[in-house]
DNA sequence: CTGAAAGCGCTTACAG
DNA sequence: CTGAAAGCGCTTACAG
């Protein structure tokens, strides 16, 4: 049996199709009567209005597509929840391009989801050699990252961040405090926190870059056998995964953390204060940002000319644990 | 500047919208001098065809939807990514139905990806009062899940799991090892595999059951205030979430692990394994079951008619910590 | 080898 | 208050 179409319901409430549309838009004038017939006709059938036909008409799809570098990641899972639950509440459907972590993919997506016309995107990736944001001609918002002078990134506070980390590793003690991050590019503001801090309490700095295009295997190990040739007191991760990477290592070789050792992770991810809920981290308000996304998002969508001033980052906070 | 559509490009090219149509689609006979002008415009014009229309043309719209509890928990941001992935590599999209944990969501969604037309539906979510599926009329699929006498099942091998799990604490030397789970219904293969087993061993059973509809932090407390009250000596959890949640009481509560008390999980996702690699857990293949799940479902959307025979359980294997 | 016409399932002015 | 007709952007028989 095929799926029924408004013709069946109109035939059946023995209208038009122009009245029965009518009815289910509720729009214009209609005889109570007639309303009836169509309702009914609607239940009877268990008609569903076809959204595909009524996106070509209205020339919006509702859908809105959703690029992170993975779900996997808890950090992303969590950005991906918040960010389909406040499209959910403006009424739009997210299609998840998850790039599995490779830039092609996140190409692909980029040309897929405009031939699919989404009404807009929204795009957390770290891929920083993805063209076609710019040319795209359609509502973008990017999540901590600099897509294009047209496009507004909605970020946390990396700068308050790198610093509540780095003084909170040297009010506690540490002296040699290193930080892990993926890249040390300029515009990473965590990383240059970090050194500005260090400097100023006349301690060195020293980063250690393990790479976006690594397997978290390959990051587990080049970190270990780093920390395993750089002693330090201290460490400052970019992200909560990194930080307990450290904390195993920490255990596996006998050091005593806090005591020997102090950790702080980023990000703050439900999922993984959770799985340890002793870490120390920085907060990112991930709910926050995906609904301040979602927010800049849908005010671009319902109005082109809404200005795209950049805005200010979201807070951040300091969350204690046991590992400094 | 509106988006161009087909129209433009065959003005532009001089032919006929028919005529610009079968170059998109490399049908039928065409002139090479043809083919290359329509190329040509495409390309000037940034041409992309709107899937839309191809949508409702094609009675298809290569639209899948994935309905799960929360992208926010491990377990599922690694089904959803390799769902996802599967499902590209076939040339479908995925719409992603994050149900925020709440029936009330999963209802809609169901009613809302009919109306979308999805060609069809992954569903791995544990509402068990969600009615509509049997009546989808839709090629669907559950993952570790009962959803209908219509609808496959993917799932891995529970009971083996619990099986593996309750003899290994037993072999470790615990005597009064309990299972925790979020609930204890019939259906539950591994607190059913914990029973006989710990029967087998003349051991008593103990299972603590902490209700699907409770926040993390609910079950957190929860599962403190019993374990202080109910001495053990091992834990099954069924769910590397709450196996963390014993492990970090563990600790706080001065408890040497393993020795006191051994501690196992169940769910082996790549984001906790890195969180805690030390963790005893009972592995399932997630990736194995996403890609399962897609395979089955491609095979019901091109083929109506293919049998619906319940798939064997996908294997599940012990993956060894220092916890246990 | 190419074009005119019908149609996918709806909505929306426009008449009446 | 209701219906006939055009149209959203394409594809696909059907002619020629």
């Amino acid at each position: 049996m095929n799926r029924p179409k408004l013709q069946d319901v109109a035939a059946r409430a023995g209208v038009s199709v122009a009245t029965a549309s009518r009815v289910l838009n509720n729009r214009g004038y209609l005889s109570d009567d007639i309303r009836r017939r169509v309702e009914n006709a609607v239940a009877e059938l268990g008609y569903r209005p076809n959204e595909i036909a009524r996106s070509l008409i209205g020339q919006r799809s509702a859908l809105v597509g959703l690029i992170v570098p993975t779900v996997a990641d808890a950090f992303f899972g969590e950005l991906a929840t918040h960010v389909e639950g406040a499209l959910a509440t403006r009424g739009y459907k997210m299609l998840l391009c998850d790039c599995h972590n490779t830039p092609e993919r996140e190409e692909r997506y980029l040309d897929l989801l405009q031939g699919n016309r989404v009404d807009g995107i929204i795009s957390s990736t770290h891929n920083r050699d993805v063209t076609g944001y710019e040319r795209a001609d359609l509502p973008i918002v990017a999540i901590d990252r600099r897509l294009g002078a047209q496009i507004p990134t909605i970020r946390s506070d990396n700068r308050t961040g790198g610093l509540l980390a780095t003084e909170h590793l040297i009010a506690r003690g540490s002296r040699s405090a290193v930080h892990v991050t993926a890249t040390d590019h300029p515009g990473n503001e965590r990383a240059a926190a970090y050194r500005e801090r260090m400097i100023a309490h006349r301690l060195e700095p020293r980063v250690m870059a393990y790479g976006f295009d690594v397997s978290l295997d390959e990051r587990r190990a080049a970190i270990e056998t780093w920390l395993t040739t750089h002693p330090c007191d201290g460490i400052f991760a970019s992200d909560d995964v990194t930080a307990l990477m450290a904390l195993d290592w920490a255990r596996k070789t006998g050091r005593r953390v806090p005591d020997d050792l102090r950790i702080v992770g980023y990000d703050g991810s439900a999922a993984l204060h959770t799985a340890v809920p002793g870490l120390t981290t920085v907060r990112q308000p991930i709910e926050l940002m995906a609904a301040r996304a979602v927010e800049v998002l849908v005010a671009r969508m319902s109005d082109a000319a809404a200005s795209v001033e950049q805005e200010d980052p979201l807070p951040v906070a300091l969350r204690h644990g046991w590992t400094s």
